[in-house]
DNA sequence: TTTAAAACATGATAAAAATCATGTTTTTGG
DNA sequence: CCAAAAACATGATTTTTATCATGTTTTAAA
């Protein structure tokens, strides 16, 4: 468990959007800022309600994710430590488009709206950094669309457990993907029919690329796993 | 055709994302423009290049796109006289990754990067509306994202015409849509195969929603389209 | 203006993916 | 620890969508 009594001594501080902004605000969000610990499950936000503020992760796991028209959970963002989030409906001006759920026990600074507001007008530091996290994420969600008007499932599905490696990596074993996912959750990450979803991650194990275990994703063959995803870029 | 002689007199300038930035940088952006005229067609940027700086919109259309892995084409933005283009690439310190094309002959004026971003960090007017930009952005891409994961095709055209439409209006008549885009441009904006797109803007012309001539689509039933287009949000 | 190419249209077929059905296993709350 | 619920798994079926094939119309270049 990382130390975050103050936002000075964080962490994560050099590992988030924060990382190039001034000492002299980082104290003013220290001040102001309030930590909490989410269980597995709880609700961060939900799609809908107002923001107040962002929410900055200092340990744990969170997902992001809108409701579909007809119910059906989309995933669309996964969050791990130094990470940020709630600015997008925030500097929108809406209310949140999607809802945040904590996916294991997980630390979270709450920083108020006006603060950071007023900061990201003082410190063109911290903007800057806030324009390529947005940047960042605008090319990711335009990469996915396009993933998601094109690809396959089964390339989708590969993409995917690439992506959770890539974003949480792998327990001590090396080969284990180091966050608990129902087979639901890695469906609505796809954008896909849980039973698709299930049925292709035993075809990844009968090929050998995986091995299953509950809720515990062995990567066995990486390569094959890359290839089976057909990324070009 | 607009005035775009200087940036102070503008017609798009309020309009645009400049809209909140200092005189004083709006003096420095016109004395360092570059203004051009694109024949429909013509490319203004490529995927894979580098970004040398940000287009301005002063009128016309343009589509920015995709290049799927096995060369299919993803419209992700379609542009029009006020919006700005080139900056997520720019931003994020990336190749472009997409493409922009003109849809038909459109001005646009040139910012050179060092200038763009130089005046983004002294202006927290103008940084601050890029990122409501990018934040607007990236809500309408995670939208369309769980659409096309969730959405049948006949929904997503609707949707697609819907949105069409929102961007570029009607001609005089008040119900032809003001752009023309081939069916398989279409296509490449609903995310779907070309026959499927065609084949869905018969039905809809059957069913009396939309009329056809050549490139030109009249929206003669908005309210049913609506129905079809089945969006909550 | 003519003519070749591109775009459009539509039917037939094939492939992909969702849904439905059913049984098994794992989780979890009392 | 046990029972109920949830999650997982897999086969069968249906629906959706893409692909293939072919003919027509439109567009654009010589």
């Amino acid at each position: 468990m990382n130390d975050h009594s103050t936002c000075q001594s964080c962490s994560q501080r050099f590992n988030s959007v924060f990382c190039k902004a001034k000492e002299e605000y980082i104290n003013q969000i220290n001040e102001q800022k309030i930590c909490n610990v989410y269980k597995r499950g709880q609700i961060l936000f939900n799609e809908g309600s107002y923001p107040f503020g962002v929410y900055c992760i200092n340990d744990g796991k969170v997902k992001l994710s809108h409701q579909g028209d007809d119910g059906k959970e989309q995933i669309i963002r996964l969050l791990k430590a130094g990470d940020v989030l709630g600015y997008r409906a925030l500097l929108s001006g809406d209310r949140y488009s999607a809802s945040a759920v904590a996916l294991e026990d997980t630390q979270i600074c709450f920083i108020p709206k006006d603060l950071f507001v007023s900061v990201l007008k003082l410190d063109p530091g911290l903007a800057f950094e806030m324009m390529k996290l947005l940047s960042d994420e605008l090319h990711r969600a335009e990469i996915k669309l396009t993933h998601l008007a094109q690809k396959p499932i089964r390339e989708r599905l590969a993409e995917t457990l690439l992506f959770i490696k890539e974003t949480y990596g792998f327990e001590e074993d090396g080969i284990t993907l180091n966050v608990r996912l129902s087979r639901e959750e890695i469906a609505n990450l796809v954008g896909t029919a849980t039973e698709s979803a299930i049925r292709l991650l035993s075809e990844f194990k009968k090929d050998g690329m995986v091995e299953l275990d509950g809720k515990k994703i062995k990567i066995m063959k990486p390569k094959e796993l890359i290839r089976a995803a057909n990324l070009q870029d």
